[in-house]
DNA sequence: ATGCATGAGGC
DNA sequence: CCTCATGCATA
């Protein structure tokens, strides 16, 4: 029930790749009191989070975040902040798009982390509940306004794994789908295909659990090591350079999810299970964000 | 759901 | 070479 889909090993009814697969979903969204509903779509497979050997203990430039968990109507909530990179409105200039009307649940201005957790979690409710995967959804978005998303990235939108300043981009226009979506009882989406890039791809070189501890503890020294010590590294760890060099863009990248890695639910009898001693310069990295792992 | 990869845009 | 948005391929 996951993302909506796990390819079962044998039906790949919904295939991401390339091709593009006509849904039969489509036309007969299972109704509320059908039995089949969402049930059919998730796999139901839960997946522990935990990244092996995965210590975090640096916060990057990310400010600070005060986080709640729900709460209600707030009058204003004035604080579009975040290390991200959020566009600060209001600079002054009088540049400024107008002055900001808060509301949560209209959006113009910036959203804050909050608002956009709470629609990404309100998103998937409604998308499951419509009888829709990720993929169709980024199939839809293409076909509705020309921009085409991936399983991947509807994936991470709802899991805010995406930076905020992604998330902020992407929202507006998957509620644009919702409104359609809901809204259309039936009505057909034409379906389109965009041109497929022939290009070869480098296979995905699978990198071995120790030698991902040995780069994740390279990382935390230095986060940004020169070229040649990727080359020197690259050496010692007999890989290529350039696949390190990616390694770092991409462990670099997580760090500035909303959702930053190593984050660590802790269950009201769970909170003793603390690994050796924490000391002040370890502060966790409570961005709050992330309810549930589905 | 996530790991490694591509590519565009910046310095 | 980096960051950033994005996705194929895979676990």
């Amino acid at each position: 029930m996951a993302g909506g889909q796990q390819p079962p090993p044998q039906s790949l009814l919904y295939s991401q790749p390339g091709g593009f697969t006509v849904n039969g979903m489509l036309s007969a969204p299972p109704g509320p009191g059908g039995g089949g509903g969402a049930g059919g779509a998730g796999g139901g497979g839960a997946q522990s989070l935990v990244h092996p050997g995965l210590v975090r203990g640096d916060t990057p430039e990310l400010a600070e975040h005060h986080h709640h968990h729900h709460h209600h109507a707030h009058p204003h909530p004035p604080h579009p902040h975040h290390a991200q990179g959020p566009p600060h409105h209001g600079g002054g200039g009088g540049a400024g798009p107008g002055l900001n009307s808060h509301d949560p649940h209209s959006d113009e201005d910036t959203p804050t982390s909050d608002d956009l957790e709470q629609f990404a979690k309100q998103f998937k409710q409604r998308r499951i509940k419509l009888g829709f995967t990720q993929a169709d959804v980024g199939l839809a978005l293409g076909t509705l306004y020309g921009n085409v998303f991936s399983q991947t990235t509807i994936c991470r939108f709802e899991a805010l794994q995406l930076s905020f300043k992604n998330m902020c981009k992407l929202k507006p226009l998957l509620n644009k789908w919702l409104e359609e979506a809901d809204s259309s009882t039936g009505s057909p989406t034409s379906i389109d295909k965009i041109a497929a890039q022939g290009r070869k791809r480098k296979k995905r070189t699978s990198i071995e659990v120790s030698v991902k501890g040995a780069l994740e503890s390279h990382f935390l020294k230095c986060p940004k090591p020169s070229a040649q010590e990727i080359t020197n590294l690259a050496d010692s760890l007999q890989l290529e350079k350039e696949v390190v060099r990616v390694w770092f863009c991409n462990r670099r990248q997580k760090e500035k999810r909303m959702t930053p890695p190593g984050i660590q639910q802790q269950t009201p009898d769970d909170v003793y299970s603390q690994v050796g001693p924490v000391s002040a310069d370890t502060p966790p990295p409570h961005h709050g964000l992330q309810t549930s792992v589905q």
